[in-house]
DNA sequence: GTGACGATAATCT
DNA sequence: GATTATCGTCACA
């Protein structure tokens, strides 16, 4: 007997940060693109923000970019950074206290063909196959191949245009590691990138 | 295989 | 005016 996928209820998020970061490897993230397609996949890798106490949070400062983060939990954030990219992060903790999980990476399980044309050159291979560890395998690549941008921060994230699932492959305690977070000069010492070892779809 | 570097714009001080 | 939760490309080994 199967179970229709249902998404993650908002319930899910309203958690210490920590907890829904670890607890989201494995999950599915799921995307309608513009044309109608279904896409997405295996999260393999996400990391927690903290609030007022975490100098890499965006959080860190209360401001108009970061009042999501103090908002109700189950919505998207999100940001452009580098001029060039954006991130998805799922708003956690109780309305009122801050925390987002960044989603930095997918193992590719839908839509492999139309998630690797959006990200271009990189993601195909010399056949013209697409490279699976190559479309999902960071936050900025994985917002390319699925389309997502700042008109879908804010969304709900029960769908329908974005969002979680329980997901058909569980990641096993032992193949679970944390590690400094990815990319930031401050607080760099807290333990909050949670990954799913070896696996080859992790970013860089 | 590794490391340096530039692109490019929103956000905040 | 400085900074940035990134990525692809280019040297070089």
């Amino acid at each position: 007997m199967s179970r229709a996928p249902r998404p993650l209820p908002p319930s899910f998020y309203q958690r210490p940060t920590e907890d829904v970061a670890r607890d989201l490897l494995g999950r599915d993230l799921w995307r309608r693109l513009p044309g109608g397609e279904i896409a997405g996949g295996r999260i393999v890798e996400a990391e927690a923000y903290f609030g007022p106490d975490d100098p890499a949070s965006h959080a860190y400062r209360r401001t108009l970019r970061s009042e999501i983060m103090y908002g109700p939990a189950g919505i998207a954030y999100i940001y452009f950074t580098y001029g060039m990219h954006y991130c998805l992060n799922v708003v956690c903790e109780p309305e009122g206290t801050a925390g987002a999980v960044l989603i930095r990476a997918l193992e590719p399980r839908r839509g492999l063909a139309a998630m690797a044309a959006r990200r271009g050159a990189a993601a195909i291979d010399g056949r013209g196959r697409p490279r699976s560890e190559a479309i999902c395998s960071g936050p900025g690549k994985l917002t390319q191949a699925l389309a997502i941008d700042h008109c879908l921060n804010g969304a709900p994230l029960q769908g329908p245009e974005i969002w979680l699932a329980t997901g058909e492959e569980p990641v096993p305690d032992v193949l679970m590691d944390v590690t400094p977070r990815i990319g930031i000069r401050r607080g760099r010492d807290r333990l909050a990138r949670f990954i799913v070892r070896d696996n080859p779809c992790l970013s860089r």
